[in-house]
Formats: structure tokens, sequence, C-alpha cells
RNA sequence: GGAUCGGUAGUUCAGUUGGUUAGAAUGCCGCCCUGUCACGGCGGAGGUCGCGGGUUCGAGUCCCGUCCGGUCCGCCA
């Protein structure tokens, strides 16, 4: 037997007892005649004690870091306590010891506060792995899976594997492709997500489906994306989207339940999409804190039938917000007392090329009750005031101005809201809002070919109210320039969000059923005929046998792990993870592969020589 | 495809205006130490300053190129 206990279990009450650990030496302190030695493994840390009568044996096979070592001894209270670690009472008289294997030394040190870099930690990820900090992490992915299974299988879910090696499909993510030895010249591709599979699935019967699964896109990664990451990945039918909503609502509850021990009773807040583009300009709001934003001018029309509450700018005299499609602000609390410098910062920060502004405008509004600004030599105070007074702005607040092009300036004000909530410590990692964003757009368009794409994917229903519109218009857009006015523009699509302190957490849609409305889907993302079937005619064939009406949702599983543990990146919480060139640094994949393998999956000839 | 930050000892970093032998901490090695738990003390080894080219009497430092890593924009139904 290698181990009658782990290194974290010994207690006070096991004094006296005769035990043998396993583990790898974490440090080394020697005291002349006595040493002590902490011995890690998976559970914890327990302190061994070598008396005198084992300094000939500790001189001839001397122990250094990380050598794994099986030692045999007595428990013993500790005349020196740790209250810092679970076994600080006790420590291990050694009787006997045996190193089960040496170790070089590691390049970085297993603790918690390492001295190692990403660098140096990805490429040496399994000694990365033995330190607490990952352990943690990956401990905390291994409860969200079991509170997920736990409760999808509570409700009847069942869950069902679906193929690695499937077929390219267009629209959406670039796909990975593996190229078919015995079909040469062909390739699968890897899929993207197990969408249609999980659609053949209801039409099988399978009303309640779900995977914990690998999906992969072949698209350029960040700190919170991978090529290959895992989806919570559901489907239901015989449902509507309320029944979907409450039932999502439910597994996010029960994993802050079981995971984090949070009671979270509120029901979650629903948001359309509109909504949540002319307050926050942003599709994913973090409602962790208000600060709506105001919208000084009339809304373009990509916002539709918003009234406009407030017209103070125009006609003021100031070219900027004048010739300005929009003007948005937002009340920054208690930033009043803010100094050139940092104003001029602010100014820098916005005119960075991400977010690419020319400048802003800002309003103090001082706690005396008067108000300074930028814009002192085009408005009076009276007015500023009246500005303020609409942003819902008080005594010691900072409002902040961005006027642009529509689009551009409220993704830019939706950043400077997220980095001054940032800067001021509003967006706190052991608060958790929650909000669903319901009535998407059906469709997108795409410049560059000149014609609509699924916002979501070609399998979300539009509103029943809208599938009138979708099949008597014809989805041709003649004018580029006024694709808006198009009736397709308008069309909302049967699809949900589940938005987390500002990370979209999960997606999903009421799908498409009926064979007739899914040709019109794919003619209108100006598929023709024949690719359409090309391409799915497995799904519209299975649509012609009883599919009955249903709809799904898929989370990131990764993200909500990173998110649950208070991190800003998903590398933490997987195990292996690659960098962001796609490129696993410890194997160092990806790589070349032999000329014959290649000539075997018919990528090369053989007529070489 | 683009922007930006970084690359100096095993590791994390400092290195001034271009100027003598490139430093610190930690780790590693040796000696000392019977209650440490970030042990302590003394001593020692350890460098292709990512790589290539250029400017200069002289380059870790300036310029050009390139590779590697981080972050972001585009992209990611």
């Amino acid at each position: 037997m290698f181990r009658t206990h782990t290194c974290g279990e010994l207690r006070i009450s096991n004094v006296n007892n005769e035990v043998t650990l396993a583990g790898w030496v974490q440090t080394i302190r020697k005291f002349g005649a006595i040493t002590f030695v902490d011995l890690r493994d998976r559970y914890g840390i327990t302190q061994l004690l070598f008396g005198e009568e084992l300094n000939q044996q500790l001189t001839e096979n001397p122990l250094g870091r990380e050598f794994v070592l099986q030692a045999t001894g007595t428990v013993q209270e500790r005349s020196n306590k740790n209250s810092n670690i679970p076994t600080g009472d006790i420590e291990i008289i050694v009787a006997s010891f045996k190193i089960l294997n040496k170790s070089a030394v590691p390049p970085f040190t297993i603790q918690d506060d390492t001295d190692g870099g990403d660098d140096i930690r990805m490429k040496y990820r399994f000694l990365d792995l033995r330190r607490n900090a990952v352990k943690k992490n990956l401990e905390l992915r291994y409860a969200v899976n079991r509170a997920t299974r736990n409760y999808l299988h509570q409700q009847g879910f069942m869950d069902i594997e679906t193929p690695f090696l499937i077929k390219s499909t267009p629209e959406g993510a670039r796909d990975f492709v593996v190229p078919s030895r015995m079909n040469g010249g062909q390739f699968y591709a890897l899929p993207q997500s197990p969408q249609t599979f999980k659609q053949l699935l209801m039409v099988s019967g399978y009303d309640r489906y779900y995977q914990i699964v690998k999906c992969f896109r072949d698209e350029d990664l960040r700190a919170d994306r991978q090529p290959e990451f895992t989806q919570i990945d559901c489907e239901m039918a015989f449902v509507e989207q309320e029944d979907i909503l409450n039932m999502f609502e439910g597994l996010i509850k029960s994993i802050f339940k079981e995971v984090k021990g949070i009671d979270y009773a509120e029901k979650v807040p629903r948001m359309t999409w509109e909504d949540a583009m002319w307050n926050y300009g942003n599709d994913k709001p973090d409602i962790r804190f208000d600060w709506k934003l105001l919208n000084m001018k009339k809304p373009s029309s990509v916002y539709t039938n918003k009234k406009d509450s407030s017209e103070l700018i125009n006609g003021a005299g100031f070219g900027v917000f004048d010739n300005a499609e929009t003007v948005v602000a937002i009340a920054v609390p208690g930033c009043s007392d803010y100094s050139r410098k940092q104003t001029d910062e602010l100014i820098e920060w916005v005119k960075r090329p991400q977010i690419g502004m020319g400048g802003l405008a800002f309003i103090k509004c001082n706690k005396d009750g008067t108000y300074k600004s930028s814009m002192d030599k085009f408005f009076n105070e009276e007015k500023l005031k009246a500005i303020a007074a609409t942003c819902n702005a008080s005594a010691g607040d900072l409002v902040l101005i961005l006027a642009g092009a529509e689009e551009r300036t409220r993704k830019a004000i939706s950043e400077l809201r997220l980095e001054m909530a940032e800067r001021l410590g509003f967006r706190k990692k052991e608060e958790f809002k929650l909000v669903w964003i319901l009535d998407f757009p059906l469709f997108e368009y795409a410049e560059e070919d000149n014609r609509w794409v699924a916002r979501h994917h070609p399998f979300t229903s539009p509103k029943p109210s809208d599938i009138e519109t979708m099949i008597n218009n014809d989805p041709a857009i003649k004018n580029a320039a006024e694709y808006l006015k198009h009736p397709y523009a308008n069309i909302k699509a049967n699809a949900y969000d589940m938005v987390l302190n500002g990370n979209e957490i999960g997606g999903g849609s009421i799908r498409i059923f009926q064979r007739e409305l899914q040709e019109k889907m794919f003619a209108a993302l100006g598929m023709t005929k024949e690719e359409s079937l090309h391409k799915f005619s497995f799904l519209l064939g299975a649509f012609e046998y009883g599919a009955p009406p249903h709809g799904g949702i898929a989370f990131g599983f990764d993200r909500l792990c990173a998110i649950l543990g208070g991190s800003e990146s998903i590398r933490d919480f997987i195990a292996f993870p690659k960098n962001n060139a796609g490129r696993d640094v410890m194997l160092d994949a990806p790589s070349t592969i032999d000329e014959k393998q290649l000539v075997e999956l018919q990528i090369k000839s053989t007529a070489k020589h």
C-alpha cells in the first residue's frame, strides 16, 4: 500500500496513529540534526519531521524539490502549530522513507505565489497544474459540471453524444477541417456546435437533450476565446421561449447555489435588444451598476421608434454636436473633482485606435452646485445644468459626452461606461447580476456580400408576427445604402441571450421546424435551392417526418467558470489551453506532419522524383 | 488583416544621455544551524542582453527587419 492517508486529512485526533503518506516535496527546511519537509498532494500539505537518526540516510539519498516521496511514521502534536493550513496542528515523525522518484529542479516554484510567468507556466503546464491556484479553478469547473448534470438530470434531460467528424457548413465561424484518408480529397469538419444534431434528436423524440461538449471554431482568439471550447448544449421539444427562459434560469441559479452557495432568488430581469442598445450601447450590458446612457439627439433608425426626450443640443451652435449623427452622454458618480490631467487622460483613452473617437466632452457637476465643462465657450451654465439634469447627474458627478457616427459612438460610450465602472470599483467580482436579452433582429446586413446573414444562426425562427413579412417579401437588397428600409431589417428573432456581469454566457432560440420556412430562410441568406439541399438535405428531409416545435440554448462553459471564479481569462479554467495564436506551447502543436502522412491523405502526390 | 506592450542569470525584473568588468531578488550548489513553516547565517556558480542587419571610436540602450509571448480592434451564426 502506497499510502494510508492523503496529505490533507490528518488532524489532532490522529495523534499516535501510524501512517504512510505519499506526495511531492514542496519545501525542505534543515536545522542541523533535524529536517522539516512539507509533503504535498492534491489534498493538502503535511509536515514531515526527519530526526537525527535519519541524517545518514538523508545524506546518502538527498531530497530535492518535487521529489516523489513515501514516508511512514507516527502522527504527533506540533510544539509550534501552523494555523495557516488544516493539518497545521500535527506533523509526522518519520520512521522510514523511500524516494519513489527524483525530480529535476523545476523551472519555477510550485507555490501559490509562483515566480513563473505565463509563458513558462504554459510550457510546463503539468507543473503549473500542481499549484493551488490552478487546482482550485479546475475544482470549480468540475463543481459547475456536476451542478449542471444534477439539475438537467433531475429535469429529465438525457445526455446524448454527437459526432465530432461532421460536415462543413456555410455561415457562421470558419470550420476546422480534417482530411479523410479513405475519401481522398474530401474533408470532415469539426462541429462549431452540435446544432443540427440536437435538432434531429428532437425530430427523433428525445425531447430533452443535453451535452457538455467540445466545440471548434477556427477564428482569432482572445483571453476569453479558445479554438476548442466547451458548451453546455441543450435542446427541448414542445416548448416556447417562456419555457426555455424558466428552465435555464433554473439551471444557472442551481449552479450559483451548488457552486457558490448563492441564493439567487429574484427572477432574472428581461430586456429587449433594442432597450439594451439604447440604454447601454451594448447587447450584453453589465447591470451591476445602473448608469444608463443619455441620448441627446434623435436616434438614427438603427434603433427604431424610440422617442427622443431631449433636443437640448440641436441648434446650440456647437458644431461637434450639431454635425454628429449621435450625441450620447453618461453621468459618472463622484468624479466631478477630476483634475485637468485626469480628464486629459480620459480624452486620450477614447482616442486610442481601439475606441477611435475624435475627442470627449465633459461637464463637471461641482459639489457647490456650479458647473464647469469643456464646452464653456458654447454653453452657458443654465444649459450645462439642463444637460446634467437630463442625465440624472447629481452634484459631484462627471458627465462624459461622445459625439459621432451612430454605431461607433454607441460602442465607444459603452466601452467608456465599463472602463469608468472598472476604475471606480463597480465591477465587483463577487457580485453576480443576470439579465435576459430578448427580441434580437433575425438578420444582419453583410456589406461585403450585399446580403442578409443570420444574426444567431440560420435555424432560428422569426417571431410569429414576423413570419408573414419574411415569407411575403423578396430578400434581395436593391439599394445597399438603404438596407435599413428593407422589411427584413425589422424582423425580430425568437432568440435570447443570457448575460452575466456584462458577459454573454449563453444564447439560443426557438428553431424553425417547418421545411417551407427553413427553405425560405436559406433563400433569404442567399443560398440557391441546390446549395441548401447540398448542405442541409438531411435537416430539410427530417422536417418532412414530423418535426416537433423545439428550441434550445447553449452556455459557454469555460466562460461561465471563469466568471464564477472571478477571472477574465478562460485559460485559467482549462487544464491544457492554447495560446492566442492557437498554439499548444507545451506540445508545440500544430506541427508539420510526415510526407508519408500527406501522401496517405492524398494532400500531396507521390510523384515527387 | 491591423494596433499596442513586452523579450536581459533557471525564474521575476532593474539597467540613467550610447561609455570601464551588465545588477537585484529569488532559485540552484557548498558549509553552519534542534522547532521551522517566505527559516536564518556565510560563501559560490550562473548571461549568445530573442535572432539578423545597420548607425557609431563604442550598442542591452538608437534605427531597420524578423521570431516569440501578452492585450485589444477586425473576425467569432
